[in-house]
DNA sequence: CATTCATTTCGACAATCGTTGAAATAATCC
DNA sequence: GGATTATTTCAACGATTGTCGAAATGAATG
């Protein structure tokens, strides 16, 4: 990963309620959730989320496709582990003995999602 | 770690020179360096750096400390350690299997510093 | 085709950000 | 003590951010 992508990545998730739909939509697995559900969960209105949502989607950090009505979002888990393996390389840069090379991170299993028929 | 500690520090990373300031302190290793190299390494006003570095203090990322007329700034490997971790956490939560817990990291190798007599 | 539902687009707003030049502080050197 | 060096503080500025209400789009349903 380059630099100006990892700051992109960084500013996406530094702000709390995009860090708090990036973890539900994490939490989701790959299939993603409808953004409505979404603006359940966080609790924000659909026209802030969406704003949200597309700073994550600029930044690669999430997905989407539509589904009958719904705006389905799902977590990019591919973005997240060449952003951890960025900050690690970083970290660890000069002292090979004590690090991990980076964490390695894989969808949750699935799970249903509710979409109008 | 916390989530409004992480939003903080991801936003201190969230930033061009930051970022870059923040992986040369990362290099300089525990002993750190005078805000003036910094500065001429990253090619920034003196100024403008101290203001960058205030967000990177206030993250927790790192420490100063005065040394005869110079501000020695150095990174804090334990906040970006806990940071990852929390990245990592979320990442992996809900599929333990594919999931290194997080990863590890320690200072680099002592590098001395110039600092006036 | 008109209505309803899910979501996005648009324009506006206060708040925060990153940068700058000028002046202040702090420690050293003569 | 006065000059010099290293860094910070301050006030100002345009740019970006996060939020909101109102209107627009797109797909389903009667």
């Amino acid at each position: 990963m380059e630099k100006s992508r990892a700051v992109t990545a960084l500013a996406a998730l530094a702000q709390d309620h995009r860090l708090e739909t990036y973890r539900f939509l994490v939490q989701a697995g790959p299939d993603g959730m409808p953004a409505g559900e979404v603006a359940a969960a966080i609790g924000l209105p659909p026209n802030t989320l969406t704003f949200h949502f597309d700073r994550l989607r600029q930044a690669g950090l999430v997905t989407v496709r539509r589904e009958g009505r719904s705006m389905i979002y799902a977590a990019r888990y591919d973005t997240m582990n060449a952003l951890l393996g960025y900050l690690a390389e970083d970290c660890c840069k000069g002292s090979q003995d004590a690090c991990i090379p980076a964490a390695a991170c894989k969808p949750a299993r699935t799970k249903r999602i509710k979409v109008p028929a």
